[in-house]
DNA sequence: CAGATTTAATTGACTAGAGCAACTAAATAA
DNA sequence: TTATTTAGTTGCTCTAGTCAATTAAATCTG
């Protein structure tokens, strides 16, 4: 009778499955309402968590025929979902991103999962909740879930309820880290505002990035003239600096510059901001201008950084220095 | 920032989602061996656990569409897994059930799939095991895993291990209920030998009750004549006991005597088993003998029973008093 | 009880989604 | 240089499934 007790673990387990096989089914109807199949929302979703990936690695996280994934690719780069460049690298290649729009969608199709899910969880309460997750924390963890080895922050356009974010961080972070009085985030809203209301899609866009459901980072790149873009308040939330985000940031807004033909990027920033200041310079930029001020009660000095956004030589922007 | 925590615990479950999915979608892999398609195990696992069913509440119950499962059914039917008689209660109707080969291959894939889960639990120490299941159920519980609707028990033809389990189960249980010697048990294993050691498959039958991966009922029909057979060994664990398992696993032995053209069918018992003689009354049996007798070390009184096979009337047996 | 409606099951027509194999072209190894 | 491997594409095929129409029995309704 030794292993009776293993018999009826066997079946509990097998029991779950069931379970869950149900309950997922459910909650996968919910892509039902979106035009993408199901194997389309997954490529969407990996797109939008890696920044650049070939087909065959796709196919080979995803498990997917490559035949099969060619054709998907060749229709959601029809529909304008994805973008394909040749690899300069290796001829056979191509890179594939999502496009703007293909943001859009993922953003769309990502926010009626959580809420689908939030659903879910709004039936329970808090205490339910907090078992829940830290049940299925165990589940993950005994059963060996590797760390999910993309990124694990995710960009997307801003959406309501973002720039009062924008704002509120900025005031908050500036004040525990560098003593700016409430003056900054005044002047942050006032920034982030005059956006919102001039906003311009075709040559203005701002990303926020998210990690595990939260807003973690933002960046806005504005117009400051045909020739002229401006990026402006670059922010990663303490916890989730070390992870590569704010690069990530900048480098969308430097690719989307150059893409909408800027012939110029610049930036205003302080000496004090020191780690985002190697992320400038690693990306290209050059401090053209410093000066002392007084602001926010405190002495600091301003600066000012420039990026020349016309290819340098063949191989592309001279930042690209990983 | 109140709800931020809410929004950690989407992202944990949705997590979680995608994570049991890839797992899921390993673990579904193993029937890829089988001839079978997933939907036509499903099919095959429902009708394993029901005992005859119609096919609109198999396709309710299973969400697939009518037409697709009339289809499925057809090709099970060629194939000789079920089988299907018209309803006498509504000439639209057919009433689905596994047929002994069906059950056969039910038996395989199950035993397939719990030794892929074996497989993956062994990996782990019991402890884990023990934080899985624990974990599993907190998740089953509080997303209101309704408990399965189906009776929690399945038939089954015997395997290796088996006879052992019923031999020594009827020596404990007898020894435990009524003080019977070990002289009983001799009694048990000689008959269930006698009965391997002569098995004819298509005379005789064995059937296993299982509940939760645990065996917890037998009978046998042994061949006596052309025209009679004999059940035997009914037994059901106390704790499987007042789910109808003992009842259910008579009706298979009358059904299967029935359809192997048996006359009769008799069997021994004692006057002490009373909940095994009120299913053998309700199952039409009458007792034809009595007898006061000294064995296993106690007074008894045995019992013969008889139940006449061949149909009285229209309406089949007499003793489908349900 | 006749006729209308509902229900159980089947059949026909169709297709999305996927898999397999053959092929092209570039990259890499021998 | 030639052979081999790799990335991606295309043609062919087929399974698993949907949807609508049909048949026949059962049930409801006035």
């Amino acid at each position: 009778m030794d292993d009776s007790g293993f018999a009826q673990r066997v079946a509990a387990v097998r029991r779950f499955n069931r379970f869950y096989t149900r309950r997922i089914g459910v909650l996968l109807e919910g892509h039902l309402s979106s035009p993408y199949s199901l194997t389309e929302v997954r490529v969407i979703y990996e797109l939008a968590h890696r920044d650049e990936t070939t087909a065959t690695a796709l196919a080979k996280y995803l498990d997917l025929d490559p035949g099969y994934l060619s054709r998907l690719l060749r229709k959601l780069a029809n529909l304008g979902q994805i973008e394909k460049t040749p690899s300069a690298r290796d001829g056979r290649q191509s890179l594939l991103r999502l496009t703007d729009s293909g943001r859009d969608t993922f953003a769309t199709l990502n926010a009626r999962s959580a809420a689908e899910i939030g659903a879910m969880l709004d039936e329970l309460s808090a205490v339910e909740q907090a078992r829940l997750v830290e049940a299925m924390g165990v589940v993950e963890d005994v059963l060996g879930a590797e760390p999910e080895p993309k990124a694990p922050y995710l960009l997307r356009p801003h959406q309501p309820g973002d720039i009062g974010w924008v704002i509120q961080r900025h005031g908050v972070l500036y004040a525990r880290e560098f003593g700016w009085d409430e003056r900054f985030e005044a002047l942050v809203a006032g920034v982030a505002a005059a956006f919102v209301e001039n906003f311009d899609s075709r040559a203005e866009r701002c990303w926020i990035a998210e990690k595990d459901g939260e807003n973690v980072g933002s960046v806005f790149l504005a117009r400051q003239s045909d020739e002229v873009a401006k990026l402006r308040l670059l922010l990663v939330e303490p916890k989730a600096r070390g992870l590569g985000i704010g690069r990530r940031l900048v480098d969308e807004c430097i690719r989307f510059a150059r893409s909408r033909g800027y012939k110029t990027m610049t930036l205003w920033t302080n000496s004090v901001l020191t780690a985002a200041r190697h992320i400038y310079r690693d990306a290209g930029f050059r401090m053209v201008h410093s000066e002392p001020h007084q602001s926010f009660g405190q002495d600091l000095v301003s600066e000012t950084w420039e990026l020349d956004l016309r290819p340098t030589d063949g191989t592309g922007s001279p930042g690209q220095a990983r």
